[in-house]
DNA sequence: GTCTATACATCGATAGAC
DNA sequence: GTCTATCGATGTATAGAC
């Protein structure tokens, strides 16, 4: 990374990939068009198959990028602590970001791209956040199987309406407090009762 | 409706569209090809022009199609009666629903197709499905904005991890029961306490 | 209503000069 | 590393014969 020429090829490859999310946002992720980018960047079309090996491998770049920035987004607010309090404060943090981009949202959670599959390298970061989210979802105590599969679903509808419905607000975000102690209280009490629950 | 000529006609028409979910699950939705879609039904790609008046109109009577069938199921499945027991299964039905036809879920509560607007006798056909679920929500108990929000939230992240994670089974749908009993009892807690809740 | 033919645009990708 | 030039495929849409 002390080369100065990779140095420069990997600053202008970021500077694509800043303009593809502009592009993607305008046009559409699946309408994304390579001369469009192009000359936005001030290159010919054809120049950006010095960077990209083809228009998947662009779209690759764009799903790391994200989960590179989500993880760098939950890295530096530091989920351990409290857990119940932990647990709302992930919760709200990633209906907000997920609201804040939506064609981000949609690259990263939604198949929105015909014929795009990540790559294993990529994937990878993908399965490095998802580390993370479970995590806080077992500090929280959600540990069970139904209990990890409803509450993402919770994430993943509060995520979706947030950035197609109130992009950029926090009209779901705010309910995080209010889904964590309603979804914590009934995993709880289904656990604790004389009876025993199913299972 | 008597005259063959029109009927026929329209029978043509259903059989394209048949045709094109069909094509658009193999393909995606976004990828969906006029050439092939004609050859599908046995027609060269400009007659297809004769039935719809652009590719965006074919589109349109996707999305009007698929609110028609969901429509049709939630009619002929009577959600009236007892509140809890009828969310209930209007949630369970939703989300199964949901998981049965990705690339129908897709169009109708995605958006994935760039530059697709659905036309305003489409959006009234999805506005008569949301009356129907909010007149459902209602019956049972839910009327502030914020529970509607929440609850809407968590029909579509069961819906969509369903549709994407388990299509055609029921590992978000059978949850169904007791989340309407958290969200109920949640909801029913923050009114009834003495002190009173926010707002 | 269906066809052939075609216009017209766009796009992804490659070859090769500089 | 960037360019020009171009290929080849695909795609929507239209014109006009039958």
């Amino acid at each position: 990374m002390i080369d100065p020429r990779i140095e420069r090829r990997e600053s202008k490859r970021a500077a694509i990939i800043t303009a593809a999310w502009e592009l993607a946002g305008r046009d559409g992720l699946a309408a994304l068009s390579l001369h469009d980018l192009a000359s936005t960047v001030g290159l010919r079309q054809p120049s950006l198959y010095v960077y990209f090996d083809s228009k998947m491998a662009l779209y690759d770049a764009l799903f790391c990028d994200g989960y590179r920035q989500l993880l760098e987004y939950t890295k530096e607010r530091d989920y351990t602590g409290e857990p119940r309090e932990t647990l709302v404060r992930f919760l709200r943090d990633l209906v907000e970001w997920s609201g804040a981009d939506v064609v981000r949202y949609q690259m990263l959670f939604q198949r929105s791209v015909p014929g795009f599959e990540p790559s294993p390298a990529s994937w990878a970061l993908a399965t490095e956040f998802y580390e993370v989210a479970t995590g806080v979802l077992h500090a929280a105590g959600l540990t069970e199987a139904s209990d990890l599969d409803l509450f993402s679903a919770l994430i993943s509808g509060m995520s979706s309406q947030q950035a197609a419905n109130d992009p950029g607000g926090t009209r779901w975000s705010q309910h995080a407090e209010r889904a964590v102690d309603m979804f914590l209280s009934a995993a709880t009490r289904r656990r604790s009762p004389r009876k025993g629950g199913k299972k």
